[in-house]
DNA sequence: TAGATTCATCGTATAAAAACGATAAAATAA
DNA sequence: TTATTTTATCGTTTTTATACGATGAATCTA
């Protein structure tokens, strides 16, 4: 009965949505931060300034590595992590749109 | 065991992370397309357009309405609502903030 | 080789999200 | 006044998200 339906709207709505859920958490956007200063680090110094456990930090990781806005490398016994920036760019670009797109619509006479 | 941490995130982390979330479902993004190009509309008028049951979209209405990131008015039988452009505009700014302070540390030699 | 590090994944528990039907409240229309 | 319209909310079910500890695989170090 609970069947998400996220399927039955327009592709355009689909990506944005996506991108939008990669960002819903604090933990993701922190991550971010710490990607962007450090340029690339791996999991351990992640969850060094993150306030939860290892195995919930790489769970974040996953999140944000499926939703391509990171890049993990393989490093001996650890994992490397940086910023796609390409993919960033792109998903930064649809946002932008959104937000033109409604605000070329703007009419301030409302309800 | 599994209670939400949020709070041990910084306010502007959860700021942003809670308007990605009103993002994160296509509907609501559908909906803010609506709202932006008839300006002002009814619950009814969304439903119509959307492949959900009322009671859903009407969830979602109220979600958005929690975010700030709508408006809603009580017309008779009716409820109005339309984009929160004040908001909006606010949230478009610390999502450009977030974008920009990731792209001031951009260095693309990473793993 | 043996022990230590590092991290992804598994299993599990709890919370939240998503969806629907049914219903109640409010206002309009007959 | 009675019936109709409109929509928010309740109750419920299913799915997904969040969080943790434990474990195993891979690599490094002693």
């Amino acid at each position: 009965m609970a069947s998400p339906k996220l399927n039955e709207f327009i592709e355009d709505e689909q990506v944005l949505a996506a991108f939008a859920k990669a960002l819903s958490h604090p933990a993701r956007i922190a991550i971010l931060k710490v990607l962007a200063q450090k340029n690339e680090c791996i999991c351990g110094e992640i969850v060094e300034v993150l306030p939860l456990a290892q195995s919930t930090v790489s769970q974040h990781l996953k999140e944000l590595k499926d939703a391509d806005l990171i890049k993990g490398a393989v490093e001996g016994p650890r994992s490397c992590y940086c910023i796609n920036w390409d993919a960033f760019d792109a998903f930064n670009l649809s946002f932008n749109h959104l937000f033109n797109h409604l605000k070329d619509q703007q009419n301030n006479t409302c309800c």
